[in-house]
DNA sequence: CCCTAACCTGTAATAATTACAATCATGAAA
DNA sequence: TTTCATGATTGTAATTATTACAGGTTAGGG
């Protein structure tokens, strides 16, 4: 089990409280957490931590690889630790963002239309199981 | 060959000459603009057109389903007068956004983890083929 | 032709994000 | 261990996308 300090410098991070504790937040929250959200639950650990700290540290972990990013709600980002290719599901009623694990459709490809894929994002939205009226679940 | 104003009245919206410019200006445009592309292009024309007549009037069309919206890019919401289900590709160099038509994966689906599924998303990011470096082509 | 609901416009408010300058901390080298 | 330069953090201000709202305008049924 690598310590959050050394997945850092492995990716040429200089480590410091604040990343290790943005890291640390997004290890255990895989609730795909956007800025604030994030900004609001250090906050109370952490009273001086800055918006544009969040930002910076985001972009880093983005650029090295360490998280990944989604855009499914069309009004801001979210943030996600888990960085192997995966898909999600919007609820429209409540907002949550799901992992999705049953699908094995093979979207992750190297090209399409002769374009370079770098990077493949499934997102699935509708209603989720708690919010679907009762009697209409699937 | 239906006219624009009775594909408006079709969906039970108004006719207006903002409504059927900017209708036509997304049949014409399959560039998936942004709000802010579609609202410099036609203050040419129409001087007096306000970007909150844009929003509004792409807000009632979304509602109608006369166009579909995708939010590949991140930062800005982008329309499209395609209304079939139909994925995308972000070209990450040039923010060029292209309609995909190679792909015949089964991602349309009702549910997905017992979640019912409304919309399926599809997005590649990467190189598009004008970005491609010479001789890296695919 | 009139009238009202619906539409359009401009301004102001909100929200997400980025820019920037000053301060502070990490970690390599002395 | 101390020093120090680089890079990180912070707060404020600017920017950008979007929404709220109020007042003037127009489509289209009667």
């Amino acid at each position: 089990m690598k310590s959050l300090q050394d997945r850092l410098k492995e990716k040429g991070l200089r480590s410091s409280y604040q990343r290790i504790k943005i890291l640390e937040y997004l290890e255990k929250n895989r609730t795909h957490p956007t800025v604030d959200a994030i900004y609001e639950a250090l906050k109370e650990k952490l009273p001086s931590i800055s918006k544009t700290t969040i930002y910076n540290t985001l972009k880093s972990f983005l650029e090295t690889g360490l998280i990944s990013d989604l855009t499914i709600s069309g009004h801001e980002v979210m943030y996600d630790a888990e960085t192997k290719p995966h898909s999600h599901f919007l609820c429209k009623s409540c907002g949550t963002v799901l992992d999705v694990v049953d699908i094995k459709c093979p979207h992750v490809r190297k090209e399409v239309d002769g374009n370079k894929v770098e990077e493949v994002h499934l997102y699935f939205k509708g209603l989720c199981k708690k919010c679907l009226p009762e009697g209409r679940k699937q």
